[in-house]
RNA sequence: GGGCGGUUAGCUCAGCUGGGAGAGCGCCUGCCUUACAAGCAGGAGGUCACUGGUUCGAACCCGGUACCGCCCACCA
């Protein structure tokens, strides 16, 4: 016979519980909605897709819990709830990985060739790539596992394909020559986004450039000596007097003996170095704008392979760029060229994939030009068709982006990937765009070859909200689930993904692809830095799972969240363990004492209709912040309505009832809708603590969401149970601060100041007098005096205890009571306060005072 | 260079449209009270960064200062 775990268990174990739990859900399909009804009634979110090489990460937990978090309470509000589920191919980083494989096998992707190395990250992912769902898994994400995509499946492909053909007809995409952020960590070009600037200490360099007349020269500062030999041009500010003789004639170009014409730019900031700047359209975007003004040569004397090339002379040729720096600066000084040297901070690009040093080049690459999509994307958002959250700052900070496009170069020198469709003839030059191969010329029958770079990663999961519902072709998901209600980010992704899903959704579905944007924190190392792998500074949230419990990471990463980047709390993480715990034993105490009572609002005592007035405030409450997503808010309310409000007090209180087995039916009422309420953050130990219910049905992450029923509120009972806790809280205090022993009873009676208050005590004492351990009886005003008194509401309590710390404690609160008459007094002397403020307010201060005055003359009495 | 955010208890953070400062952890005291010691009861602890101002009243609104952080950026 199995253990009965309410019985045995004193202690909540999740690491028994949640595998189980977890396969219960999974084998019940109750992740997987039928693709029926219209978007408006069904909710969806498509998932921000984790590389497949990726682990799960702080980010991808909490963003995960807060998708889980609408998705079960939506699914329990009987909507069909699709938590659309995927990966993303994730070029480089994959390619990076296996590439690291293979080196450990001494071989190379260059050995293998491009078929077989695509063929070995297949496999790869084959074996790795479901690693990252598996993680999900534990995180309890009700993710619909039997619809999981691949942006490389066949189909998300055709979708790839056919949006690349459909832009190049539009004349979105083209092919151009133009300066590119070009990373020789991972040998391909990379878009502007993907480039992170850091501040960097360089050395700049006076370099002079004697004039061609003979007479003179004229001095260039630059920090990159080394790219001089591809100076076609000097520049000067065509209002800077000092210079304007130097327009139009010509320099030589030092090492090089180049000619150099002396043009005019408005670019050229006088105030700048020496007001004259060398033009290298080859090796910097600046120069490259200035050199397309003015129609100058283009020279490239970097290679691709971070290296100077043939162009830059024998010299320098083949040369590392940092050794090609240190030899031109040599030559420079053998001529006596360098004026002089400066120490110079400014902030330089970086990779932010590989983290080398971008090097500037031209490069014939595709690029997607983006003012015409847009402008339905910016309108969009200014109409709040899709809702940034917190709307200030985002919305803003998206539409600022939005407005000020450049173009997006969005091929790659990579393997890994979605090869761009295009088929180049040698024989006649055509150029083919299509969706799929065409067999051979359709001009000369030539034979044709596709061309050989991939697209950048983002470029197809720009499509995700639509592509991971099956288009292009118009499936029941489409139809059901599109668009989106909900979308989380990082706002580091806000720009490189969000913005283009809208452009994207916009173009090839007329349609917003979600309406909600919900841009969350930050979670940041304990000390403050970001999580990082390279710095060390992870934390990893499998850890934490097997460690605290999924529920307890979830509660924790909630209650931390909020707008603002914050550090992460290990306390916060115990926090939600402890809250399960808590709950657990909660349960346990309810359950065992309910075998066979039916759950209802029963409502027969104060404290009955307390806890289910109060629950109908915090089932209100809970909702209204989930929809708002103030999850913090959410999570933390919801502890406090179970850990104060549900253990602390009406159990507490409800305890003898419990044990007579008279009062469990609301007890257990108020247990089940707070597992239903709790269960979207923290779904295991409430689906676990469920299946114990005594009649149950199915299963909770199914079970209908609680609704507030304004009828049950009941002020009254509100009321009275405050004033019951408020009363023993005060004796509880006054115990410890006469130093009665914890286990001591204290004699004492209460004189009640009305009939009204009589009366409640009357009905309230067993009550009181068991939770403070005083032997309470309600006495005549005319009887016998005790040693000392406790105010409570609405009447006193006298006591019988040492009359050395009873006077101890007297004095003490006279002060105190003495300190607040003041204070008060002086408020309510103010004319200003009593005139302006607002009458209810004044009141209220009024019967304050009153009321300590009276206090004080029961203790000075 | 431009923009944005932060500064509240020892620590990590809440604090909605201005009316006597909150949580978790930590700390102190007392409790193994038959749901829970991952617990129970009680407590201490804050010139709300600084500085002017508006107001009867400011953590909150306005102006400035300091420090920390983030984003954007075509001055070599």
């Amino acid at each position: 016979m199995a253990e009965d775990p309410l019985t045995e268990r004193t202690r909540y174990d999740p690491t028994e519980v949640e595998p189980r739990v977890l396969s219960e859900w999974l084998e019940a399909g109750i992740f997987h909605p039928e693709a029926e009804g219209t978007p408006d009634e069904n909710f969806s979110i498509a998932v921000p897709p984790p590389n497949v090489t990726g682990e799960l990460h702080m980010g991808h937990a909490l963003n995960g819990t807060l998708q889980d978090v609408l998705t079960r309470m939506r699914r329990m509000q009987g909507r069909r709830a699709l938590w659309a589920l995927g990966t993303d191919h994730a070029g480089i980083a994959t390619q990076m990985v296996v590439e690291r494989a293979l080196a450990r096998e001494d071989t190379s992707r260059e050995q293998l060739g491009r078929e077989a190395f695509e063929a070995r990250v297949w496999e790869w992912r084959e074996q790795y790539g479901s690693r990252i769902v598996e993680q999900y898994k534990r995180l309890g994400a009700s993710c619909d596992y039997e619809r999981e995509r691949f942006t490389m499946d066949d189909r998300y492909v055709r979708a790839v394909m056919k949006v690349f053909k459909a832009l190049y007809d539009k004349g979105y995409i083209y092919r151009d020559y133009y300066m590119v952020n070009w990373d020789p960590g991972s040998g391909s070009a990379i878009s502007d986004l993907e480039v992170e600037h850091r501040d960097v200490e360089d050395t700049l360099y006076y370099v002079d450039y004697p004039l061609e007349s003979g007479e003179g020269h004229v001095t260039v500062a630059t920090v990159r000596p080394e790219t001089m030999l591809a100076d076609v041009a000097v520049a000067v500010n065509p209002d800077d007097p000092r210079h304007a003789a130097l327009i139009g004639q010509t320099a030589i170009l030092p090492l090089a003996g180049r000619r150099l014409p002396i043009i005019a730019d408005s670019y050229v900031d006088p105030e700048f170095g020496t007001g004259a700047l060398k033009i290298t359209p080859g090796h910097d975007p600046h120069d490259f704008e200035i050199g397309r003004r003015h129609g100058l040569e283009e020279i490239s004397v970097i290679g691709e392979d971070g290296r100077m090339n043939a162009a830059a002379g024998e010299r320098f040729a083949w040369l590392p760029l940092a050794e090609a720096r240190e030899a031109v600066a040599a030559a420079l000084d053998e001529l006596r060229a360098i004026r002089k040297r400066e120490p110079y901070e400014h902030s330089v690009g970086y990779s932010h994939r590989s983290g080398v040093r971008i090097e500037p080049l031209i490069s014939l690459q595709w690029f997607l030009r983006m003012d015409e999509l847009a402008r339905p994307a910016i309108e969009a958002v200014e109409a709040d068709h899709v809702r940034l959250v917190p709307s200030d700052p985002w919305k803003r900070v998206l539409l600022d982006w939005m407005r000020n496009l450049r173009p997006w170069c969005i091929s790659r020198q990579l393997w890994w990937g979605h090869r761009i469709p295009v088929w180049y003839c040698d024989a006649c030059e055509e150029t083919y765009v299509a969706e799929t191969a065409p067999d051979r010329c359709g001009l000369c029958d030539g034979v044709i070859r596709q061309e050989v770079d991939v697209l950048d990663t983002w470029f197809s999961s720009q499509l995700w909200p639509f592509a991971v519902l099956g288009w292009p072709d118009d499936t029941p998901e489409l139809r059901a689930f599109y668009p989106t209600d909900f979308l989380t980010t990082a706002r580091e992704i806000l720009y490189l993904w969000v913005a283009r899903m809208i452009m994207m959704g916009l173009e090839f579905t007329g349609e917003v692809p979600f309406q909600d944007v919900y841009v969350h924190s930050v979670i940041l190392a304990p000390d403050g830095r970001r999580m990082s792998k390279s710095l060390g500074t992870g934390i990893d949230p499998v850890e934490a799972i097997s460690e605290h419990g999924a529920d307890a990471l979830r509660f924790g990463l909630m209650a931390m969240s909020s707008s603002q980047d914050v550090r992460y709390s290990v306390a916060r993480v115990e926090q939600g363990r402890d809250l399960a715990n808590k709950l657990w034993n909660a349960s346990r105490l309810v359950l065992m004492n309910a075998r066979d009572v039916e759950a209802a609002p029963r409502r027969e005592t104060p404290e009955d209709r307390w806890i289910v007035s109060r629950l109908q405030r915090v089932v209100a409450e809970t909702t209204d912040r989930i929809e708002a997503y103030d999850f913090s808010r959410a999570a933390l309310e919801l502890y406090a309505f179970l850990w104060s409000d549900y253990c602390d007090w009406y159990l507490e209180i409800a305890k003898p009832r419990l044990y007579e087995g008279t009062g469990a039916a609301t007890a257990l009422h108020v247990l089940e809708e707070t597992l239903a309420l709790l269960h979207p953050l923290m779904p295991f130990v409430t689906e676990e603590i469920y299946s114990l219910v005594p009649g149950h049905e199915g299963l909770l992450a199914v079970r209908r969401f609680p609704v507030a029923d304004e009828g049950l509120i009941d002020d009254h009972a509100e009321r009275e149970v405050e004033t019951v806790k408020e009363t023993t809280q005060r004796l509880r205090r006054y115990r410890d601060d006469v130093g009665v022993p914890a286990g001591a009873r204290i004699g004492a009676r209460l004189l009640a100041g009305d009939a009204e208050h009589r009366a409640l005590y009357e009905r309230a004492l067993p009550t009181i007098a068991r939770l403070t351990r005083f032997d309470l009886r309600i006495a005549d005003p005319d009887g016998p005096l005790g040693d000392a008194t406790v105010a409570i509401p609405g009447a006193t309590v006298e006591v019988q205890v040492d009359a050395e710390a009873a006077r101890a404690r007297r004095t003490e609160q006279v002060a105190s009571l003495r300190q607040e008459i003041e204070r008060s007094e002086g408020k309510l002397a103010n004319a200003g306060f009593v005139e302006k403020a607002p009458p209810e307010l004044v009141q209220q201060e009024r019967d304050k005072l009153a009321r300590y005055r009276r206090e004080l003359d029961d203790l000075e009495g």
